[in-house]
DNA sequence: CATGAATGAGACTTCATTCAT
DNA sequence: CATGAATGAAGTCTCATTCAT
C-alpha cells in the first residue's frame, strides 16, 4: 500500500495540513503529523529539511493550488459585475472545499518567522495589485464609477476575506451562489434606501 | 518610589504587548518582556501566575481599552451613512495610535489554547451582533435598503478590520477622514457607473 | 500583642516545626513558615541566616527540649525491668504530647544536607551509647543475662522508635501505662511459651 | 546492539535507586540520575513521565523485587522460634544485598507527595497485619504465650527494621547468622537474668 | 527592627533533529 | 529508503534570599 516517492511526500503534506490547520504551527508535534501521515517521525526528513520548512512548502503548495483556480484569464472577458460575483462565487467555494487549507492560510499570520511573515505579505500585496488593475481598466470602460483604487481593492480583498470567518470558524455551509449575489450587489449597487427600489438580486 | 504596585503591572503589560506584538505568543520568551519592562523574570509572576495567564490579561485590557473607545451610545443618534464613517474613521484613528496593540488583537488567531480561541470567537460574535442590530433599525427607519442583515455585518466589519493590513504590516499612515469618506461612499451609494455621476465624496 | 526580642524566635520555631513536621523541608516554603507566625518573611531572616539553619535551629531546639525530658540520673536508680519500663512510658507520653516535633524527629532523615545527616547520626550513636552502659551495668549486676549489648541497645531503641508509627503516622492513641508494661514484658521474659506459666503482666 | 528497551529501563531504575539513596528525592537532579545511566537527560522521559513518576517506579519495583525475596509459603511450616530467626536473617541477608535498595525504602519517608506516603502506610500495614497473623496461629498452637499481637508485631517489626540503622547508616557488615541467632534469643527468651542460665547460642 | 517587592539561579520538561540499524 | 530511540538546547516557573523603605 505504501506509495512510491512523490506519493509519501502528498501524503506528509496532506498530514501537515490537517494537524496545523487544527492546532497552529506552534502547537503541533512533528510526531503527530508523522502519526497522521501513518510514517516514521525520522522519514519526515527525507522529504523536508525541518519544521518550518514543512510548513513553508504546505504554504506554498496551498497558494499553488489557490491560485490554479482562480487563473484570472477566463474571468477577464467577464464584466466587473459579473467578474465579482464570480470571484466571490469561486472563493466561497474554494474555502468550502478546502476548509482545512482555508484555515491555514487564513492563519498564516501565526508566522513562525520573519521571513514567512515577509512572503506572506508579498502575496497580499500581490493579490490586491492584481484586483487593482482590474478596478483601473473598470473604471476606464465606465464599467464602474471613478474612485479610489486602492480603497476599493482592500474592500474587495476584505469582503472575500470574510467569508471564511463563517466558514472556517463557525464551520457554517453557506449557499455559494447566494451569497455571492448578495455581495456583490451590496459592492456593486450599495446600500441606500432609494424611493423607487425594485425588489432586489434574486432571479437576475 | 518604591511599591506602586499597579503602576509595575501596567508597566508589564505595556512591555508584553510590545514583545507580543513583534514577536507572536510563542516567540515570546518571558525573559523578553522582562527585559523590555526592565524588571526581573521572576517580577512578571508576582503579577501574572503564568505565561497565558499574562497574554489573557494583555489581550483583555486591551480589548477593554478599544470597547472605551468605541461606547457605542454617541454613534445612535446619527444617521446610518454618518454612522460608518464615523465608526471606520474612528478605527482607523485607533489602529494608528496604537499599532502594537492592534497588531496583537488582529493576531489574537495565534490563540494558545482553546478557551483563549472560543473566546475571541464570542468577542467577535457580540461585534457582529451590535452592527447587525443597528442594520435592521436603519432597514426600518428607511435609511438603507432592506438587506441581509448578517451579510452586511460580515462586510462591514470585515472592511473595518482590513484596514489594519496597511496599518500594522505595511506601516502606512493613512488618513483617518479621507479613507472613512471614501469607504462609507462606496458601502452607501455602490460602485457601479451612473451615466449622471454626481462629483463623488459623499454628501459632505 | 508583639512580643519581645527572645518571644519572636520561639513564635518562629514554633511555626516552623508545625510546617515542617506537615510538610516536610523541600516541601516547606519560608513564606509559609513566616504566615504561620504572622509576622513579615524577611523578618525570619533576622533571626535564622538561612532555611536550612532555621531548620537545624528546630531540631537542636527539639532534641533539647526531649533530653531535658530524659535527664537519665533519676532513672539508673531504678532496676532494669523498671528502667526500660519507664523509659517506655515517658517516650510513649511525649510523642503523644508533642506530636509535631515528634513527626519532625522521626523524619528527621529528610535531611537537607550531609552536614546535619551526620550529626543525626551522631545524636543516634549517643542515644545507643547511653542505653549500652546501662545494660553493660545491669549484666554486672546480674539483672539481666550476659548479651551482646550492642544487639539489645539497637533493639530497645528501634523498638522505642517504632511506637512512634501509629501515633504520629496512623494518629492513634496509645495507653502508655499500659503499652509499656506488655513492651517491658516481652523484653523481660520472652515470649516463648512456658508449661507452667504464670498469669502474664510482668513481676508487678 | 541499540533497541533493547526493557534493558535501558532496568538501566535508569539502577541509576535512580543509587542517586536517590544517596541524596534523597529533592536533591536528585534528573540531570544527575541521566549522567549515572550515562544517557542523555531526555531520555528517562522516554521511559517515565516525570521525576515522581520515575521515583514512584524505583519504589515500586524495589518493594516487588523485595516481596519476591520473602514470598512467606516456605516459612509457615516452621516452628515460630526458627520463623522469626529465618525472617530476621533473610532480612539482614537482603539489607547487606541491597544497600542502596534499602536505604531508599528505609527513607521512603521523604515522600514527596501524600499519594505515595499513603501507599507507603498501607504496604507498612500489610507487612504489620501479616505478622500479627502468624502471632496469633503461633498463640493457639501455644509456641508462643498470650500476648497482645498488635504490640508483638510491633516490636517484630522494629527490630527487623533496626538492623538497617547499622547497615545503611554506619556501614557496617553484619554476619547475618549470628545476629538473627541473637535477636531471635532476645525476643524468644527475654533478657532477664536466670540463676541456672546455661551458656547461650554461640557456637552452633 | 520589620517588611515584602524584587530578584535570578536552577530545576523540570518538551520536542525538533539526528543517526545507527 | 525508513525508522524511532536518543539527545540536549531552550523555555517556563519556583522560591530562598536581599534590601530599600
Amino acid at each position: 500500500m505504501k506509495k512510491p516517492k512523490e506519493g509519501k511526500r502528498q501524503q506528509i503534506i496532506a498530514a501537515a495540513v490537517k494537524i496545523f490547520s487544527q492546532n497552529g504551527y506552534h502547537n503541533t508535534k512533528m510526531e503527530e503529523i508523522a502519526a497522521e501521515a501513518e510514517i516514521g517521525k525520522g522519514t519526515i526528513y527525507e522529504y523536508f529539511s525541518s519544521k518550518i520548512s514543512l510548513f513553508q512548502s504546505v504554504i506554498e503548495d496551498g497558494l499553488k493550488y489557490y491560485h490554479a483556480k482562480f487563473d484570472a484569464d477566463k474571468m477577464k472577458i467577464l464584466p466587473f459585475d459579473e467578474y465579482i460575483k464570480v470571484l466571490m462565487e469561486a472563493h466561497i467555494k474554494f474555502y468550502l472545499a478546502n476548509k482545512e487549507l482555508t484555515r491555514m492560510l487564513f492563519l498564516e499570520k501565526e508566522a513562525p518567522d520573519k521571513e514567512l511573515l515577509e512572503w506572506a505579505i508579498e502575496v497580499h500585496s500581490t493579490r490586491v495589485e492584481i484586483i487593482k488593475e482590474r478596478i483601473l481598466k473598470s473604471i476606464e470602460r465606465r464599467e464602474i464609477r471613478s474612485l479610489d483604487p486602492s480603497i476599493l481593492s482592500y474592500v474587495i480583498q476584505a469582503t472575500i476575506a470574510s467569508f471564511c470567518v463563517p466558514i472556517i470558524v463557525e464551520d457554517k455551509s453557506l449557499d455559494p451562489q447566494y451569497y455571492a449575489e448578495r455581495y456583490s450587489d451590496i459592492i456593486m449597487n450599495g446600500i441606500r434606501y432609494k424611493e423607487a427600489e425594485m425588489p432586489r438580486g434574486g432571479g437576475v
